[in-house]
DNA sequence: ATGGCCGTTTGAAACGGA
């Protein structure tokens, strides 16, 4: 089983007190982090002891007090990208996507822009952003995870309110459409294809006891290729992140996988005494 | 009806967040 989690910690100097412990109750194989808020030096100063002690390898991408993203991995962490091919600015490159090859699939660590208002330059931004993100995952490989806060709830249902989300950013169609062209690319939201009809939010408002009366969004997004969505054993939101003292505004995303198989289900119980190592592989007619 | 919090830079209050 491979582990991965997504979460926005609105500042992770700020968060140590509560991430590291989640670290280690969940014991995730992979997490994307969003809004770290710190230089990559800062950052590695702060983490890197931390997570190497728990076998965690580590990848930043971050700026000075506003963004900054990062990729932990214990299941390897190869050919690291930061940033996206000809994404746009503001009006600089911001630190808001960093990518690896972990134990095989493609993940994706993303915190896109806000948009703040609606026709703002920020909102100009955020558009054009998607779309850059859009042609780079198009590139491949086939198996991704792209994750993180995408700053869009896809549906009403994801809203614990619509009308008191009119005229507001996350929620427009050209928003909606722009994340709807990132998952024609074959990307399966493997929290609401679980949860189909289900309240689950990822974000509540600090303000008001929004939290408490679960007044929030879904706008953190797991999104998985094909060959991965087929492997989800579970996929869920983990509120209790999100409660005690000092939570992020945000809570974090988790998706089990079964282990890689070759396009099958397998026997529904492991054979008696299977061999160790390499699991052969076997050719499949394929469907055309 | 409005804002209600938290984090950032700072050294009071503005800005960003969603």
């Amino acid at each position: 089983m491979v582990r991965i989690a997504t979460w926005n910690v609105n500042s992770i100097k700020q968060r140590m007190p509560r991430f590291l412990p989640w670290l280690d109750e969940r014991q995730p194989d992979v997490v994307c982090v969003q809004e770290t808020k710190l230089t990559d030096a800062a950052i590695s100063e702060l983490l890197d002891d931390e997570l190497e002690r728990r076998g965690y390898q580590a990848a930043y991408y971050g700026q000075a007090q506003w963004n900054g993203v990062a990729l932990l991995s214990k299941v390897g962490l190869d050919d690291v990208v930061r940033g996206i091919p000809d994404a746009p600015g503001f009006p600089d490159p911001e630190a808001r996507a960093i990518s690896a090859t972990c134990g095989g699939i493609r993940v994706h660590s993303l915190y896109v822009p806000n948009g703040r208002t609606v026709g703002s330059d920020h909102y100009d931004y955020k558009l054009a952003w998607l779309e850059a993100l859009r042609r780079d995952i198009a590139k491949g490989p086939d198996d991704a995870v792209v994750c993180g806060d995408m700053n869009i709830a896809p549906a009403d249902a994801d809203v614990f309110d619509p009308h008191a989300y009119i005229g507001q950013t996350h929620v427009t169609p050209p928003e909606r459409a722009a994340l709807a062209e990132l998952q024609k690319l074959g990307l399966h939201d493997v929290v609401r294809e679980r949860w189909p009809t289900e309240r689950v939010f990822t974000y509540w408002d600090y303000r008001a006891g929004m939290f408490h009366q679960d007044l929030g969004m879904r706008i953190d997004l797991v999104l998985a290729s094909g060959n991965v969505a087929q492997r989800v054993q579970a996929a869920w939101i983990d509120r209790k992140a999100r409660k005690g003292t000092g939570p992020s505004d945000h809570a974090p995303v988790i998706v089990d996988l079964d282990e890689a198989r070759d396009g099958d289900l397998g026997p529904m119980v492991p054979p008696p005494s299977s061999p160790r190592g390499p699991r052969k592989t076997t050719t499949l007619p394929q469907a055309r």
